[in-house]
DNA sequence: TACTTTTCACCTAGGTGCGAAGAT
DNA sequence: ATCTTCGCACCTAGGTGAAAAGTA
């Protein structure tokens, strides 16, 4: 699998492809918040080795941010209004800029690496929170999701991806072309479209374009889900930044 | 004062200007919704008689509608988040389409009368709703607004609208046209913007842009506040129609 | 050199009143 | 004849990557 590339700015921008979940087994009349938010897979720094196509290990990541939780706007809502619906984090944005969210941190999430001096690659992933609303307890987006009974988090290894302030590796860069409607004014009318089914096959985050958060035990919600949490203790980086295989040219 | 005009699609239009309020004096830790909707201000159909620019009973109403009620996208939220800054519901449509938004009313109101054969000018007033979120209970578009301790009403006897398919009154055109950025290609550039001020101050909606819900005693919320609710009631329609006093001509 | 920020043309998405066409 | 609907040009608002400019 290949993590793909995230552009992140000062005013924040947009996760293409959006995180999209379908939300299974909750409690149809308890109250829930959905959150996301995103967390080192290590603390190492990257750059793009553009001879070889790799992202390569160039440092320790900077000092770690304070915690930053996208709050799905349709929070709180009942689990039957979740379960509805595809719930979607179209309106999250990355962004690198520390101090402008504090006041008002809406939609913007933030990542961990910022203003890095390479590339930065210290990949993140993302862990989905499903809490049950307490009366009275009211979620912040400056401070780190509430751990215990209450909390559930999911997260999918396959969704890693990497912050950049520019796109590197140029097939990601010709993914989002062909697949963001925002991005049509760049398309090859024709030629250069051939092997993008195969691009999207090879980016994980691409292809099942939904998941699924599975609830079995509704009450408690004590038993943590652990989808390979392993993996973001994994040192080895090969498992997550394997190398793009030209498809093309 | 004289009641301006809101334009009604099938598809939904927004109202302008929307309805802005301030709130002050809710429990800053409890739980609100915040709920609007509008009634017809009698059972009277009206028409817009050109040569003496007024509005004429031209028969009764329709059968009354099913209720429909805009809650706020906030909804719910602590009285403190409501209380901390206006409270805009700039995305509520107005709309004669009973059938459609049966399904998803989510930004949608349905005014009383509808298809009249003239310009339906049952004009409407809007109640604000504000309700304290008891636990479990959930407010629903399609059902009336639950009366009782909970819930509070305001109305505003000068923000009388009336809702038609086409302008009637050119000056509530201009108005609308001068002052709604959408309608921007519209505008007169220098000329023909005389008077305008004028005309503001003679349209009741536009001259207040802001109300003020004010709520003196919280806990029980039991006192219903009766800001003119005869208003309503008044069979003297020249009090809520006045006469258009043409500006320039 | 290696990264980041800014500006820009080009899109999507959707809110305007107008005028022609449709409906009753 | 009177009202309603639809398509349209013209806006606002804001999401794209490219390329130029800035930073260290």
């Amino acid at each position: 699998e290949i993590g793909t590339e995230m552009i992140i700015t000062k005013a924040g921008r947009r996760m293409f492809p959006a995180m999209r979940v379908k939300i299974t087994g909750l409690d149809p009349h308890q109250q829930y918040y959905i959150a996301m938010d995103i967390i080192p897979v290590d603390n190492k720094r990257y750059r793009y080795v553009y001879h070889s196509s790799k992202w390569m290990v160039a440092g320790n990541a900077d000092s770690p941010v304070p915690p930053r939780v996208y709050i799905h706007p349709d929070s709180p809502a009942s689990g039957e209004t979740w379960m509805r619906q595809v719930v979607s984090f179209d309106k999250l944005k990355l962004t690198n800029n520390e101090l402008d969210d504090q006041g008002h941190p809406e939609t913007i999430i933030c990542p961990s690496p910022l203003r890095s001096f390479f590339t930065p690659c210290t990949s993140t992933s993302r862990g989905f929170h499903v809490i049950r609303k307490e009366c009275g307890e009211e979620l912040s987006p400056v401070r780190a999701i509430p751990a215990g009974e209450g909390t559930r988090t999911f997260s999918f290894p396959e969704t890693v991806f990497t912050t950049v302030t520019a796109y590197q590796n140029q097939q990601i860069t010709r993914l989002k072309i062909d697949r963001n409607p925002f991005a049509k004014g760049f398309r090859d009318s024709g030629r250069n479209r051939m092997g993008l089914e195969a691009l999207v096959e090879s980016y994980a985050f691409w292809r099942p374009s939904l998941r699924t958060l599975t609830f079995e035990d509704i009450p408690g919600m004590a038993k943590q889900e652990s989808t390979n949490n392993e993996f973001y203790h994994n040192t080895d980086k090969e498992t997550v930044f394997k190398l793009d295989q030209p498809c093309q040219g």
